[in-house]
RNA sequence: GCCGGAGUGGCGGAAUUGGCAUACGCGGCGGAUUCAAAAUCCGCUGACUUUCGGGUCUUGUGGGUUCGAGUCCCACCUCCGGUACCA
């Protein structure tokens, strides 16, 4: 009896599947949408319902499109390599072949539940051999535009991990995964160019809708500066020291330099009293961690060389020290020091009693660095300029004299794309015996991954792939020369680089995609997906995508048109779901007890979908009332229709539901589905009191309904004698005779507080409204004895009276 | 510190262009139904006050603009996310 979730719900996700209703491409006359949830790890622990926040969102918008008359690609699969999935297998003692197999299945068990129209012909894993041949492809096309190179690079080196991390999987020092420490080390790599698209990556920002958050994150990642270089000459020495500076207005105001600890020149240019302490001093620098090191909390330290370099605009001598506050890794990793207009600097010259010198005037640099704008002083050339002035003539001052130029950096590194692991893609490359790099040939791909029983990671900075002998042992294409394989895999971000283009035509064995197809569904209308991955991934893809477009792959220069994240689901006691709290809600529990409509619904009504919101069982269970109710609305107690199908519909339930249908559908474009929820409860609050259930008014309904909870939808649709399913239908419009009101009741205040309400035609003019108002007895207490100053009617909506 | 976002009932949240603050849901209270309970249905539910007509106050705090401010402007406080010596 009643509304049984658990008997419809099965049943009317088979029939989805045996009729594939959610086939995408098979009706290239319509306009297309792309809708992409980012796919997920397949962890042991599956999915929770944070997850299926943001697959229900796009789920909806998929069905919502589908019903307005779009060719829908919406497809799911998994982001499978990588570390989480290995270290999973290894903590369970299970090969990451049967991990990730298994995982896979329980996610798929779960997101069919969840009753999703997925495209599942198109699934794939970036496990899957049939998928990293194009992502191996990939790999070989940056290598021949020479964006994919080997250098020796400090990386972040997890010895407990056994393999060097990305700079946005390590936080704090220690490893996204387990909390392990991490050492900076030098190790050869294989880096990719990623800095070389600094700029377009840059300059998209501006042509796509993303969260402004995303963008400014994004903006900060890639961190451009524009300044100068500057080379100063050193007292006693040949060498000549090259610095970077944003403001080189001040160079009047350097009075010393600092070198990083990591600096060639260092060793060069220490005397020998200061020997000692400088080894002393570097040795320490490269000891402490990087979250040590950046501790501002610690103060200054550094020490001083014995040398000087000489300021090219006053000749003044500079002494030379080392400080750990300067890094290698960007700009020139040596410095000017202007300390009366640089808080670091200045926090260092007076910590080390250092000459401070105003060269800006504006602030007191006794007190602290004056960094604001301000007329220039004891500037030689300069004096009088105000900042920006000064930047373009010192500029072309250092250039007239060939010591400096105008330059631009960033502070994007390049991308570090090797771990040494196993549970990755390898790279399609084998080295000879001089330890050259040779690329397989595309016929080559894909390189499968070996199948190693032992596939524990080293600890020696060794890839364990070392151990399938085998495997490794080759020869150099063409040549036949000995070499090995590159032992070294892709990092996990890899996978996900390129998968929505793949999505577009995932069993294509030729090319990565048919370039058609990718013009016909380029580029992601709405990608759906966490905010943490705001920059790596989002990056990195992006990054691809514009070379795909270079090389003539992707007719598109930025995969996603529009970005939205979800927010987080938290726990119940409103703290963040985990293992640790024991709050997890698993997606196939509340589906057993409530159903998955139920769970749709909740979720998508708990409130704004990028907000973080805390689960409550008894929200959850007022969404299954809801759903309770609609049932009602179209069953008696014995489960029968309604008797009343037939009746004409009333003028208030055409109101009520053409009000329903235009909130639901524009609420549902925009992504608010909270408010969209409320009015179809509202429609349901309304229609129930009413004696007749027109077949006008219910149908109608039905199809609003059906994006959020699709299989009570088709059950009500079927149930009213549709043979088909709704899927196809179109969504409802609504009428606008049907929107407005003739007679509408207006507040009426006075000096600013309601006073009374008065119903009147809502295309009543001014005199008449005034009328009106004047005769109302409750206005008439308000106004007696008093002027009436002004009097402000906004038609349809309230009157005003000001009186004195 | 800097960047981004947010502060509305007991709780989640709603509010077109500046126009009835608290929609919708949860929770609570009362009633109907029931042998009883669950479920369901109906009503009430921001605070204070009241002669039960109403009155006063209320959207983090303090100012301002306006006939009118949750919404706009200025200053501040708190929380969340990101970032952290990038010269």
């Amino acid at each position: 009896m009643g509304y049984k979730p658990q008997e419809i719900e099965p049943r009317w996700q088979a029939h989805w599947n045996q009729h594939q209703l959610f086939r995408a491409g098979i009706r290239s006359d319509l306009p297309k949408y792309y809708v992409l949830d980012m796919f997920p790890y397949p962890s042991g622990s599956g999915l929770h319902v944070g997850h299926t926040e943001g697959y229900t969102a796009s789920d909806i918008i998929a069905r919502h499109r589908r019903m307005k008359g779009f060719d829908v690609l919406h497809p799911m699969g998994f982001d499978a390599f990588g570390l989480p999935a290995e270290q999973y297998a290894i903590e369970k003692g299970v090969h990451p072949e049967v991990s990730t197999r298994e995982n896979i299945e329980t996610f798929s068990k779960q997101l069919r539940a969840m009753g999703y129209s997925y495209d599942w012909d198109r699934q794939f894993s970036t496990s899957d051999p049939t998928y990293y041949h194009w992502t191996q492809w990939i790999f070989l096309k940056l290598l021949e535009h020479d964006l994919a190179f080997q250098e020796e690079a400090m990386v972040n080196w997890c010895p407990e991990l056994g393999t060097v991390l990305a700079n946005d999987e390590v936080i704090d020092g220690k490893s996204e995964r387990g909390g392990y420490d991490v050492v900076r080390q030098p190790m050869k790599q294989w880096m990719l160019r990623i800095t070389a698209f600094a700029d377009r990556l840059l300059e998209g920002l501006d042509e796509v809708d993303f969260p402004e958050s995303i963008k400014s994150m994004q903006r900060d990642r890639i961190g451009r500066s524009e300044g100068a270089d500057a080379t100063f000459d050193i007292v006693d020495s040949d060498l000549k020291m090259e610095i970077f500076t944003t403001r080189p207005d001040t160079l009047f105001g350097s009075t010393f330099c600092v070198l990083s600890p990591e600096h060639p020149f260092v060793s060069k240019l220490t005397d020998a009293p200061h020997q000692q302490a400088v080894e002393a001093y570097c040795q320490e620098a490269a000891r402490k961690s990087d979250i040590e090191r950046s501790g501002t909390e610690a103060g200054k330290t550094g020490v001083f060389t014995g040398a000087h370099a000489i300021n090219p605009c006053t000749g003044d001598s500079m002494p030379i020290w080392v400080a750990d506050y300067v890094l290698m890794g960007y700009g020139t990793g040596a410095i000017m020091c202007v300390p009366g207009h640089d808080q670091r600097d200045w926090d260092f010259a007076t910590t080390f009693k250092l000459p401070i010198v105003e060269v800006v005037a504006g602030g007191d640099v006794a007190v602290e660095a004056y960094v604001g704008e301000g007329t220039h002083v004891n500037s030689g050339f300069l004096d009088g300029l105000d900042k920006e002035q000064a930047i373009s003539a010192s500029i072309d001052w250092l250039e007239q004299k060939k010591i400096g130029k105008r330059i631009v950096r960033y502070r994007l590194r390049d991308w570090i794309f090797a771990r040494q692991r196993y549970w990755g893609e390898p790279v399609p490359v084998v080295i000879d015996d001089e330890g050259k790099a040779h690329p397989l040939p595309e016929s080559a791909l894909p390189l499968e991954l070996p199948h190693l029983d032992d596939f524990a990671p080293t600890g020696t900075g060794k890839s364990p792939l070392e151990r399938a002998q085998q495997w490794s042992q080759t020869e150099v294409p063409g040549s036949g020369a000995p070499a090995r394989r590159e032992l070294d895999t892709m990092p996990g971000s890899a996978g996900s680089s390129a998968y929505f283009l793949r999505f577009i035509d995932p069993k294509n064995d030729q090319a990565l995609v048919d370039p058609q197809l990718a013009k016909r569904w380029m580029p992601v209308d709405l990608y759906l997906g966490g905010a943490e991955h705001a920059v790596g991934h989002l990056l990195y893809s992006r990054f691809w995508t514009k070379f795909l477009h270079d090389i003539g792959v992707c007719p598109v220069d930025e995969p996603y048109a529009k970005l939205v994240n979800q927010g987080m689901i938290l726990g119940e006691d409103h703290r963040k779901m985990s293992k640790r709290f024991g709050n997890v809600v698993d997606p196939l529990d509340v589906i057993a007890e409530q159903g998955a409509d139920s769970l749709r619904v909740y979720e998508m009504f708990m409130g704004p979908i990028e907000a973080d919101k805390p689960w409550s069982t008894g929200g959850l269970m007022g969404a299954r009332r809801f759903l309770d109710r609609v049932w009602r609305l179209f069953f008696d107690q014995d489960d029968q229709l309604h008797g009343t199908l037939s009746a004409q519909a009333t003028d208030d339930q055409m109101r009520i539901l053409h009000r329903t249908i235009d909130k639901v559908d524009r609420d549902t474009e925009g992504l608010r589905f909270n408010t969209a929820i409320a009015q179809m409860m509202t429609f349901v609050n309304e229609l129930n009191p009413l004696e007749t259930r027109p077949r006008a008014i219910l149908e109608p309904f039905c199809l609003v309904l059906a994006p959020y909870a699709p299989h009570l939808a088709e059950e009500l649709w079927s149930a009213l004698g549709h043979d088909e399913s709704l899927m196809w239908e179109e969504f409802p419009q609504a009428d606008p005779h049907w929107l407005e009101q003739e007679l509408v009741e207006v507040p009426v205040q006075v000096n600013g507080k309601v006073r009374s309400k008065i119903e009147v035609a809502v295309d009543i003019g001014q005199e008449q409204i005034q009328q009106q108002v004047l005769a109302d007895s409750r206005v008439q207490e308000y106004t007696e004895g008093k002027e009436i100053v002004k009097f402000v009617w906004v038609p349809g909506r309230m009157v005003n009276l000001v009186v004195r």
